[in-house]
DNA sequence: TGTTTTTGATAAAACCTTTTATCTCCTATA
DNA sequence: TATAGGAGATAAAAGGTTTTATCAAAAACA
């Protein structure tokens, strides 16, 4: 079962094997210190024979860097916490720091256990990150000692955060159906209580101008579907397009408007919002959309997080990312 | 800036403030060795006044368990990992275990860059998963001297597996249908080079009897649909229910039957496979369907690489576990 | 009273690195 | 030739914990 080579090699069989003592070992694998260029090539060379690689907690016991970063998030579904960690872990790989994955599902028993395992673990920062960006974070963050970073989430006054730039992303898709003609467009979005459907649709109405309507429902398909009935339902002049705050609700409008007849996008355009997949790549023309690049998010999360790791300032306030648009069949 | 209890309070502080040495401490507050219970009392309340925290690292190298483990996925999109990654971190965390998350991208570069990083850190084991249960892992984590646990995804043959009952998720699917009274059940799913698909069918074909047929094609919505052409625009009798191999395809199938005035349930009934909440919710009527029940999945994953890494024995092999019908209208 | 156990506590080693301070040559300078 | 300086190597300390071996004192025994 156990092969001889079972055990790990460590800086001491390396020496050993090198015919050299511990610390000059050290030095040749670090590039540090003072060492002849032949020792250290050779050194070099034994440990790559041995399969050498240091142990990252004895390392990261005596540099007080563990080279590992936490992300706490409160979604457990991963429509919105997947794509960000595979940012974050994208470019973390790359400077040899791995990530901690704590979804602790709102809980906040949950939040303080992992929390605390990841200070016991020495993390070098911690990312937090949630599904809406006007949530309180747990208060524990505030006096923690090690930096943190919020992503798609509300940090407190002197904190940095990420978020998608909502308003530009409403401006892209109102400025997309301007150029198409479109003249009459209406807003059909999510909770009114969401911080960014409100900047969203404050966004909208700028570009729309007086003819601007907005309707604040529900996160679902079946709102965009009865949003659309209401709107048939009454008399007066129809809408040319329709600005979406969610995929789900535009797959409802879209859905709607097939049933009445209404031909997309000729009679009436429609963007979405989110660019998941599952929904606008299913729609029937498939949905034009706004991309809020989660990955990217990430990736400027984690580089975030390095650099404050490194005791690197970074100017506090929110970071809005900006948004890009997928034009698809249905605008 | 920096608050004077900034940093971390060591053992030795813990031993100072109670007046005894460290060995002592450390033996009173693990309970272990012989220790008078009023010395023990007095450290564990001065640990706590303090608060203290052992740091993993240091205990880590020297118990040779860093309470850490590595979860290795190719999926970025998050669909299937982050269930089942909640699900394992949920069973490590009461156990003090931190999950370590790399996404490879299915880039082999990074799952060798990200493995590697994982052994640097010494973690007790690895649960590696993948988007299918047929696909090889990467040839590195066989000859590793940590437990390794497969989770949805093939092991090679001493291994421990944990796979979604694919058979048995299509059998109640087709009872259930039985129980409403239907014969003639249609069976749509997806490509039949996956292997969950044939099995799926395999076990359909059973129960269905000689009036089974199976139709495979894409896993997509858009192929729900056309089949559903395909099957009206030939003679011969038409089916009472439909088995279908995922939501999504469920979907394009509910879809196509509603633009035919087809009643669901009453004419035909349709039961998806996923339970992927963004589209069985959705669809009208929201759809009965197979769950696979992949935090339960994580669970058992987590508990297993908890015994590996204790060094218990487990039964090679791969073990299924039951998915769950969850009624909706559909069916 | 003298000897053996038992109890409770401790010093020190170990885990694997990195880093600082030393030490030994060798070469260049005066 | 004697000395300073530099190159190259090394011993030892440090990091925070667990564990083994040791030790002193108290309790039990003869």
């Amino acid at each position: 079962m156990s092969s001889p080579d079972d055990k790990r090699r460590t800086i001491r069989d390396v020496a050993k094997a090198a015919g050299v003592s511990i610390s000059t070992a050290s030095n040749a694998l670090n590039g540090i210190g003072r060492t002849n260029a032949e020792t250290r090539e050779k050194v070099k060379r034994v440990a790559d024979e041995l399969g050498f690689r240091p142990n990252a907690l004895a390392r990261g016991l005596l540099t007080k860097r563990s080279h590992a970063i936490g992300m706490l998030t409160n979604d457990t579904y991963g429509r919105l916490t997947l794509p960000m960690a595979a940012g974050v872990s994208e470019i973390l790989v790359d400077h040899g720091v791995s990530l901690f994955l704590c979804a602790t599902n709102n809980d906040p028993r949950l939040a303080k256990l992992h929390l605390d395992a990841l200070l016991d673990r020495q993390v070098d920062g911690i990312i937090f990150t949630a599904t809406r960006i006007d949530l309180e974070p747990p208060p524990e963050l505030l006096k923690l000692g090690i930096p943190v970073i919020y992503a798609f989430a509300q940090g407190p006054a002197d904190s940095v955060s990420f978020h998608p730039d909502d308003a530009q992303g409403a401006r892209i898709a109102v400025q997309h159906l301007h150029t198409l003609g479109r003249s009459r467009i209406l807003h059909i979005t999510g909770e009114q209580n969401y911080l960014a459907a409100r900047i969203r649709a404050d966004a909208y109405r700028e570009l729309a101008g007086p003819s601007g309507q907005v309707m604040f429902g529900e996160w679902s398909e079946e709102w965009g579907h009865s949003a659309i009935d209401t709107v048939y339902s009454q008399s007066g002049p129809k809408p040319d397009a329709i600005f979406c705050g969610s995929d789900e609700i535009a797959r409802g409008v879209i859905d709607a408007l097939r049933d009445r007849g209404v031909s997309i996008p000729d009679d009436v355009a429609v963007v979405g919002f989110d660019n998941w997949e599952v929904v606008s790549k299913q729609t029937r023309p498939p949905l034009t959309t706004i991309d809020m690049e989660l990955k990217e998010l990430g990736h400027r999360a984690g580089l975030a997080i390095l650099g404050l790791s490194r005791r690197e300032k970074l100017e506090p306030g929110i970071v809005r990312l900006p948004c890009s648009l997928v034009a698809r069949g249905s605008a």
